[in-house]
DNA sequence: CAGAATACGTCAGCCTTGTTGACATTCCAA
DNA sequence: TTGGAATGTCAACAAGGCTGACGTATTCTG
Protein backbone atom coordinates (compact mmCIF):
# COMPACT_ATOMS: atom_id res chain seq x y z
CA UNK A 1 0.00 0.00 0.00
CA UNK A 2 2.71 2.19 0.95
CA UNK A 3 4.89 0.90 -2.28
CA UNK A 4 3.08 3.39 -4.61
CA UNK A 5 4.29 6.65 -2.79
CA UNK A 6 8.39 5.60 -3.01
CA UNK A 7 10.46 7.87 -5.08
CA UNK A 8 9.23 5.30 -8.18
CA UNK A 9 6.72 7.58 -8.92
CA UNK A 10 4.45 4.71 -8.54
CA UNK A 11 5.03 3.13 -11.23
CA UNK A 12 7.19 1.04 -12.55
CA UNK A 13 8.66 -1.55 -10.43
CA UNK A 14 4.86 -3.38 -9.78
CA UNK A 15 4.99 -7.16 -8.96
CA UNK A 16 2.06 -8.45 -11.14
CA UNK A 17 1.17 -12.11 -10.42
CA UNK A 18 -1.45 -13.76 -12.59
CA UNK A 19 -3.28 -14.25 -9.51
CA UNK A 20 -3.36 -10.48 -8.44
CA UNK A 21 -4.46 -9.77 -12.15
CA UNK A 22 -7.27 -12.44 -11.80
CA UNK A 23 -8.57 -10.80 -8.44
CA UNK A 24 -8.92 -7.61 -10.61
CA UNK A 25 -10.64 -8.61 -13.16
CA UNK A 26 -12.77 -11.46 -10.80
CA UNK A 27 -13.77 -7.78 -9.27
CA UNK A 28 -14.03 -5.88 -12.05
CA UNK A 29 -17.12 -8.50 -12.80
CA UNK A 30 -18.55 -8.91 -9.96
CA UNK A 31 -18.85 -4.91 -9.00
CA UNK A 32 -20.00 -4.30 -12.58
CA UNK A 33 -23.14 -6.58 -11.20
CA UNK A 34 -23.82 -3.96 -8.39
CA UNK A 35 -23.31 -1.02 -10.61
CA UNK A 36 -26.04 -2.17 -12.97
CA UNK A 37 -28.20 -3.57 -10.42
CA UNK A 38 -30.43 -1.16 -9.08
CA UNK A 39 -31.22 0.38 -12.41
CA UNK A 40 -32.17 -2.72 -13.97
CA UNK A 41 -34.40 -3.44 -11.08
CA UNK A 42 -36.08 0.15 -12.22
CA UNK A 43 -36.03 -0.28 -16.19
CA UNK A 44 -37.73 -3.67 -15.38
CA UNK A 45 -40.79 -2.56 -13.50
CA UNK A 46 -41.31 -0.23 -16.41
CA UNK A 47 -40.68 -2.73 -19.47
CA UNK A 48 -37.31 -1.03 -20.54
CA UNK A 49 -33.98 -2.52 -20.49
CA UNK A 50 -29.91 -1.49 -20.15
CA UNK A 51 -30.20 -0.29 -24.02
CA UNK A 52 -32.47 2.55 -22.73
CA UNK A 53 -31.24 3.45 -19.85
CA UNK A 54 -27.41 3.87 -21.79
CA UNK A 55 -29.44 6.07 -24.55
CA UNK A 56 -31.61 7.98 -21.47
CA UNK A 57 -27.88 8.73 -19.98
CA UNK A 58 -26.13 9.97 -22.24
CA UNK A 59 -28.76 12.27 -24.10
CA UNK A 60 -29.27 14.07 -20.68
CA UNK A 61 -25.54 13.91 -20.78
CA UNK A 62 -25.50 15.94 -24.17
CA UNK A 63 -28.99 17.55 -24.90
CA UNK A 64 -29.26 17.81 -28.38
CA UNK A 65 -26.71 15.43 -29.40
CA UNK A 66 -27.33 13.92 -32.48
CA UNK A 67 -27.66 9.87 -33.34
CA UNK A 68 -24.56 9.57 -35.23
CA UNK A 69 -22.64 11.30 -31.80
CA UNK A 70 -24.49 8.70 -29.97
CA UNK A 71 -23.98 5.76 -32.42
CA UNK A 72 -19.94 6.51 -31.81
CA UNK A 73 -20.51 6.75 -27.73
CA UNK A 74 -22.72 3.95 -27.23
CA UNK A 75 -20.73 1.61 -29.92
CA UNK A 76 -24.16 0.12 -30.82
CA UNK A 77 -25.17 -0.36 -34.82
CA UNK A 78 -27.86 2.26 -36.11
CA UNK A 79 -30.18 -0.17 -35.93
CA UNK A 80 -30.02 -1.23 -32.50
CA UNK A 81 -29.98 1.84 -31.28
CA UNK A 82 -33.02 2.87 -33.52
CA UNK A 83 -35.46 0.59 -32.42
CA UNK A 84 -34.94 1.43 -28.78
CA UNK A 85 -35.06 5.17 -29.59
CA UNK A 86 -38.01 4.86 -31.52
CA UNK A 87 -39.96 3.36 -28.38
CA UNK A 88 -38.40 6.27 -26.10
CA UNK A 89 -39.78 8.68 -28.16
CA UNK A 90 -43.18 6.99 -28.89
CA UNK A 91 -43.74 7.25 -24.77
CA UNK A 92 -42.47 10.33 -24.88
CA UNK A 93 -39.47 10.47 -23.06
CA UNK A 94 -37.52 11.48 -25.87
CA UNK A 95 -37.87 14.79 -28.35
CA UNK A 96 -35.96 14.34 -31.99
CA UNK A 97 -35.85 17.42 -33.64
CA UNK A 98 -34.54 18.08 -37.25
CA UNK A 99 -31.26 20.39 -37.70
CA UNK A 100 -31.40 24.20 -38.36
CA UNK A 101 -27.92 24.30 -40.18
CA UNK A 102 -28.14 20.86 -41.03
CA UNK A 103 -31.47 19.77 -41.42
CA UNK A 104 -30.32 15.80 -41.98
CA UNK A 105 -29.28 16.01 -38.58
CA UNK A 106 -32.21 14.46 -35.51
CA UNK A 107 -30.97 16.57 -32.26
CA UNK A 108 -32.03 14.09 -29.14
CA UNK A 109 -33.13 15.85 -26.14
CA UNK A 110 -35.10 14.54 -23.03
CA UNK A 111 -38.65 15.06 -22.50
CA UNK A 112 -39.70 16.84 -18.70
CA UNK A 113 -40.66 12.73 -18.34
CA UNK A 114 -37.79 11.62 -19.74
CA UNK A 115 -35.68 13.57 -17.28
CA UNK A 116 -37.55 12.02 -14.40
CA UNK A 117 -37.02 8.70 -15.44
CA UNK A 118 -33.20 9.65 -16.23
CA UNK A 119 -33.31 11.30 -12.32
CA UNK A 120 -34.84 8.21 -11.11
CA UNK A 121 -32.24 6.03 -12.55
CA UNK A 122 -28.88 8.19 -11.80
CA UNK A 123 -30.32 8.61 -8.31
CA UNK A 124 -30.03 5.06 -7.79
CA UNK A 125 -27.11 4.66 -9.39
CA UNK A 126 -25.14 7.90 -7.50
CA UNK A 127 -26.54 6.08 -4.50
CA UNK A 128 -24.47 3.16 -4.52
CA UNK A 129 -21.88 4.88 -5.83
CA UNK A 130 -21.38 6.99 -2.80
CA UNK A 131 -21.44 4.25 -0.14
CA UNK A 132 -19.03 2.98 -1.97
CA UNK A 133 -16.71 5.79 -2.64
CA UNK A 134 -17.14 6.79 0.95
CA UNK A 135 -16.75 3.35 2.18
CA UNK A 136 -13.28 3.17 0.45
CA UNK A 137 -11.99 6.56 0.62
CA UNK A 138 -11.16 9.19 -1.65
CA UNK A 139 -7.67 7.91 -2.61
CA UNK A 140 -8.91 4.88 -3.36
CA UNK A 141 -11.27 7.11 -5.40
CA UNK A 142 -8.65 8.76 -7.22
CA UNK A 143 -6.86 5.20 -7.54
CA UNK A 144 -10.08 3.28 -9.12
CA UNK A 145 -10.55 6.53 -11.34
CA UNK A 146 -7.09 6.29 -12.62
CA UNK A 147 -7.13 2.47 -13.25
CA UNK A 148 -10.35 2.49 -14.98
CA UNK A 149 -9.26 5.28 -17.26
CA UNK A 150 -6.31 2.93 -18.44
CA UNK A 151 -8.81 0.69 -19.25
CA UNK A 152 -10.78 2.21 -21.88
CA UNK A 153 -10.14 1.38 -25.24
CA UNK A 154 -8.55 5.01 -27.38
CA UNK A 155 -11.74 5.95 -29.03
CA UNK A 156 -13.63 5.44 -25.60
CA UNK A 157 -11.39 7.52 -23.78
CA UNK A 158 -11.79 10.17 -26.22
CA UNK A 159 -15.41 10.39 -25.76
CA UNK A 160 -15.00 9.86 -21.63
CA UNK A 161 -12.52 13.37 -21.89
CA UNK A 162 -15.22 15.40 -23.49
CA UNK A 163 -18.03 14.23 -21.36
CA UNK A 164 -15.67 15.83 -18.12
CA UNK A 165 -15.12 19.16 -20.50
CA UNK A 166 -19.18 19.72 -21.19
CA UNK A 167 -20.12 19.21 -17.70
CA UNK A 168 -18.07 22.05 -15.98
CA UNK B 1 -5.22 13.39 -3.22
CA UNK B 2 -3.63 13.74 0.18
CA UNK B 3 -7.16 14.20 1.83
CA UNK B 4 -7.59 10.50 2.68
CA UNK B 5 -4.63 9.58 4.67
CA UNK B 6 -5.65 12.70 6.85
CA UNK B 7 -6.77 11.31 10.87
CA UNK B 8 -10.13 10.76 9.08
CA UNK B 9 -8.83 7.43 8.00
CA UNK B 10 -9.89 8.24 4.41
CA UNK B 11 -13.62 8.62 5.22
CA UNK B 12 -16.08 11.00 6.27
CA UNK B 13 -15.58 13.93 4.75
CA UNK B 14 -15.66 13.14 1.29
CA UNK B 15 -16.78 16.24 -1.12
CA UNK B 16 -18.70 14.28 -3.80
CA UNK B 17 -20.79 15.92 -6.32
CA UNK B 18 -23.49 14.53 -7.83
CA UNK B 19 -20.96 15.67 -11.12
CA UNK B 20 -18.37 13.82 -9.90
CA UNK B 21 -19.70 10.21 -9.28
CA UNK B 22 -21.59 10.61 -12.76
CA UNK B 23 -18.20 10.43 -14.09
CA UNK B 24 -17.65 7.62 -12.27
CA UNK B 25 -20.11 5.43 -13.79
CA UNK B 26 -19.51 6.94 -17.01
CA UNK B 27 -15.63 5.62 -16.42
CA UNK B 28 -17.52 2.16 -15.33
CA UNK B 29 -19.02 2.35 -18.42
CA UNK B 30 -16.64 2.86 -21.21
CA UNK B 31 -13.90 0.69 -18.46
CA UNK B 32 -16.14 -2.14 -19.01
CA UNK B 33 -16.21 -2.11 -22.81
CA UNK B 34 -12.64 -2.15 -22.96
CA UNK B 35 -12.36 -4.90 -20.69
CA UNK B 36 -14.23 -7.43 -22.16
CA UNK B 37 -13.30 -6.29 -25.81
CA UNK B 38 -10.22 -8.09 -26.25
CA UNK B 39 -11.54 -11.84 -24.79
CA UNK B 40 -14.71 -11.06 -27.22
CA UNK B 41 -12.45 -10.39 -30.46
CA UNK B 42 -11.11 -13.91 -29.47
CA UNK B 43 -14.57 -15.46 -28.68
CA UNK B 44 -16.33 -13.93 -31.89
CA UNK B 45 -13.23 -16.37 -33.89
CA UNK B 46 -14.83 -19.65 -32.24
CA UNK B 47 -18.13 -18.31 -32.18
CA UNK B 48 -18.39 -18.33 -28.48
CA UNK B 49 -20.08 -15.22 -26.67
CA UNK B 50 -19.20 -13.79 -23.34
CA UNK B 51 -21.33 -16.70 -21.51
CA UNK B 52 -18.98 -19.28 -22.59
CA UNK B 53 -16.37 -17.15 -21.27
CA UNK B 54 -17.27 -17.06 -17.73
CA UNK B 55 -18.47 -20.52 -17.40
CA UNK B 56 -14.90 -20.99 -18.10
CA UNK B 57 -13.24 -18.74 -16.13
CA UNK B 58 -14.98 -20.01 -13.29
CA UNK B 59 -15.43 -23.49 -14.38
CA UNK B 60 -10.80 -23.11 -13.97
CA UNK B 61 -10.83 -21.32 -10.81
CA UNK B 62 -13.11 -23.76 -9.23
CA UNK B 63 -12.63 -26.71 -11.07
CA UNK B 64 -15.43 -30.30 -9.89
CA UNK B 65 -17.71 -27.14 -9.19
CA UNK B 66 -21.49 -28.10 -9.40
CA UNK B 67 -23.76 -26.16 -11.77
CA UNK B 68 -25.66 -24.55 -8.76
CA UNK B 69 -22.70 -23.46 -7.60
CA UNK B 70 -22.06 -21.85 -10.75
CA UNK B 71 -25.57 -20.56 -10.85
CA UNK B 72 -25.07 -18.46 -7.73
CA UNK B 73 -22.04 -17.15 -8.88
CA UNK B 74 -22.88 -16.24 -12.67
CA UNK B 75 -26.27 -14.88 -11.43
CA UNK B 76 -28.34 -16.61 -14.30
CA UNK B 77 -30.77 -19.17 -14.72
CA UNK B 78 -29.83 -22.55 -14.57
CA UNK B 79 -31.43 -22.87 -18.32
CA UNK B 80 -29.79 -19.90 -19.46
CA UNK B 81 -26.02 -21.80 -18.30
CA UNK B 82 -26.89 -25.14 -19.57
CA UNK B 83 -27.40 -23.72 -22.39
CA UNK B 84 -24.03 -22.83 -22.52
CA UNK B 85 -22.72 -25.64 -20.81
CA UNK B 86 -23.87 -28.00 -23.23
CA UNK B 87 -21.98 -26.16 -26.05
CA UNK B 88 -19.49 -26.72 -24.56
CA UNK B 89 -19.58 -30.18 -23.36
CA UNK B 90 -20.35 -31.44 -26.89
CA UNK B 91 -17.52 -29.41 -28.07
CA UNK B 92 -15.06 -30.88 -25.71
CA UNK B 93 -14.04 -27.99 -23.74
CA UNK B 94 -15.90 -29.18 -20.57
CA UNK B 95 -16.14 -32.54 -19.10
CA UNK B 96 -18.87 -33.14 -16.63
CA UNK B 97 -18.68 -35.77 -14.22
CA UNK B 98 -21.94 -36.96 -12.33
CA UNK B 99 -21.45 -36.64 -8.69
CA UNK B 100 -20.32 -39.56 -6.94
CA UNK B 101 -21.92 -38.84 -3.14
CA UNK B 102 -25.28 -37.03 -4.74
CA UNK B 103 -26.03 -38.41 -8.09
CA UNK B 104 -27.83 -35.22 -8.44
CA UNK B 105 -25.12 -32.86 -8.78
CA UNK B 106 -22.54 -32.52 -12.29
CA UNK B 107 -19.04 -31.92 -11.30
CA UNK B 108 -17.66 -29.77 -14.01
CA UNK B 109 -14.03 -29.78 -15.20
CA UNK B 110 -12.10 -27.92 -17.80
CA UNK B 111 -10.55 -30.21 -20.92
CA UNK B 112 -7.40 -29.78 -22.21
CA UNK B 113 -8.85 -27.69 -24.93
CA UNK B 114 -11.30 -26.05 -22.58
CA UNK B 115 -8.11 -24.63 -20.43
CA UNK B 116 -5.41 -23.84 -23.64
CA UNK B 117 -9.13 -21.21 -24.57
CA UNK B 118 -9.46 -20.05 -21.18
CA UNK B 119 -5.32 -19.78 -21.06
CA UNK B 120 -5.92 -17.84 -24.07
CA UNK B 121 -8.70 -15.68 -23.47
CA UNK B 122 -7.26 -14.64 -19.69
CA UNK B 123 -4.28 -13.84 -21.21
CA UNK B 124 -5.98 -11.16 -23.15
CA UNK B 125 -7.26 -9.85 -20.53
CA UNK B 126 -4.96 -10.12 -17.93
CA UNK B 127 -2.17 -7.93 -20.36
CA UNK B 128 -5.00 -4.85 -20.70
CA UNK B 129 -5.20 -5.21 -17.04
CA UNK B 130 -1.66 -5.40 -16.30
CA UNK B 131 -1.05 -2.53 -18.94
CA UNK B 132 -3.93 -0.26 -16.89
CA UNK B 133 -2.56 -1.45 -13.56
CA UNK B 134 1.31 -0.26 -15.00
CA UNK B 135 -0.08 2.62 -16.29
CA UNK B 136 -2.15 3.74 -13.00
CA UNK B 137 0.48 2.69 -10.45
CA UNK B 138 0.60 0.33 -7.22
CA UNK B 139 -1.35 3.21 -5.26
CA UNK B 140 -3.94 2.94 -7.37
CA UNK B 141 -4.68 -0.65 -8.17
CA UNK B 142 -5.30 -0.93 -4.21
CA UNK B 143 -7.69 1.67 -4.99
CA UNK B 144 -9.19 0.79 -7.29
CA UNK B 145 -9.87 -2.65 -5.74
CA UNK B 146 -11.21 -1.32 -2.67
CA UNK B 147 -14.13 0.88 -4.27
CA UNK B 148 -15.30 -2.42 -6.76
CA UNK B 149 -15.27 -4.38 -3.74
CA UNK B 150 -17.46 -1.88 -1.62
CA UNK B 151 -19.81 -1.87 -5.17
CA UNK B 152 -20.42 -5.26 -5.22
CA UNK B 153 -23.94 -7.22 -3.96
CA UNK B 154 -23.13 -8.40 -0.72
CA UNK B 155 -23.61 -12.51 -2.21
CA UNK B 156 -20.93 -11.42 -4.92
CA UNK B 157 -18.69 -9.88 -2.32
CA UNK B 158 -19.15 -13.41 -0.64
CA UNK B 159 -18.22 -15.10 -3.70
CA UNK B 160 -15.72 -13.25 -4.67
CA UNK B 161 -14.15 -13.66 -0.99
CA UNK B 162 -14.44 -17.12 -1.54
CA UNK B 163 -12.30 -17.29 -4.55
CA UNK B 164 -9.88 -14.89 -3.29
CA UNK B 165 -9.48 -17.37 -0.64
CA UNK B 166 -9.21 -20.50 -2.99
CA UNK B 167 -6.44 -19.40 -5.02
CA UNK B 168 -3.89 -19.41 -2.44
C1' DC C 1 -25.65 21.76 -61.70
C1' DA C 2 -24.96 16.71 -61.46
C1' DG C 3 -23.44 13.26 -58.88
C1' DA C 4 -21.19 11.59 -54.72
C1' DA C 5 -21.32 11.54 -49.92
C1' DT C 6 -23.64 11.97 -45.47
C1' DA C 7 -27.34 11.39 -41.96
C1' DC C 8 -31.10 9.06 -40.74
C1' DG C 9 -34.86 5.68 -40.79
C1' DT C 10 -36.66 1.08 -41.78
C1' DC C 11 -37.44 -3.80 -43.25
C1' DA C 12 -35.95 -8.51 -42.89
C1' DG C 13 -33.51 -12.03 -40.77
C1' DC C 14 -30.00 -13.98 -37.83
C1' DC C 15 -27.51 -14.99 -33.19
C1' DT C 16 -26.60 -14.86 -28.26
C1' DT C 17 -28.27 -14.92 -23.96
C1' DG C 18 -31.52 -13.87 -20.93
C1' DT C 19 -36.43 -15.51 -19.33
C1' DT C 20 -40.54 -19.14 -17.78
C1' DG C 21 -42.75 -23.56 -17.89
C1' DA C 22 -42.75 -28.49 -17.90
C1' DC C 23 -40.48 -32.60 -16.69
C1' DA C 24 -37.19 -36.52 -15.19
C1' DT C 25 -34.14 -38.11 -11.78
C1' DT C 26 -32.36 -38.43 -7.29
C1' DC C 27 -32.19 -37.73 -2.46
C1' DC C 28 -34.02 -37.26 2.08
C1' DA C 29 -37.13 -37.02 5.86
C1' DA C 30 -41.63 -37.89 7.86
C1' DT D 1 -42.25 -45.91 1.39
C1' DT D 2 -43.73 -42.02 -0.25
C1' DG D 3 -44.05 -37.16 -1.02
C1' DG D 4 -41.44 -33.03 -1.27
C1' DA D 5 -37.15 -30.69 -2.27
C1' DA D 6 -33.14 -30.35 -5.04
C1' DT D 7 -30.60 -30.91 -9.43
C1' DG D 8 -30.36 -30.77 -14.02
C1' DT D 9 -32.52 -31.03 -19.08
C1' DC D 10 -35.66 -29.75 -22.94
C1' DA D 11 -38.77 -26.36 -25.31
C1' DA D 12 -40.35 -21.99 -26.47
C1' DC D 13 -40.16 -17.04 -26.22
C1' DA D 14 -38.17 -12.04 -25.75
C1' DA D 15 -34.63 -8.45 -25.65
C1' DG D 16 -31.13 -6.57 -27.88
C1' DG D 17 -27.11 -7.17 -30.30
C1' DC D 18 -25.67 -7.97 -35.52
C1' DT D 19 -25.51 -7.71 -41.05
C1' DG D 20 -27.42 -6.46 -45.44
C1' DA D 21 -30.25 -3.82 -48.42
C1' DC D 22 -32.76 0.11 -49.43
C1' DG D 23 -35.24 4.78 -49.49
C1' DT D 24 -35.14 9.68 -48.64
C1' DA D 25 -33.54 14.05 -47.63
C1' DT D 26 -29.82 16.99 -47.56
C1' DT D 27 -25.26 18.66 -48.24
C1' DC D 28 -20.89 18.89 -50.40
C1' DT D 29 -17.86 18.92 -54.42
C1' DG D 30 -15.87 18.76 -59.01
Amino acid sequence: MAEGTSPHGGQGLLFLTDEQLRKGIEAMFFAYRGFTADPDRILAEKDYGRAHHRAIHFIHRSPGTTVNNLLSILGVTKQSLNRVLRTLVDDGLVRSEVGRVDKRERHLFLTEAGAALERELSDAQRDRMRAAYRAAGSEAVAGFRKVLEAMMDEDMRRHFETLKDRGR
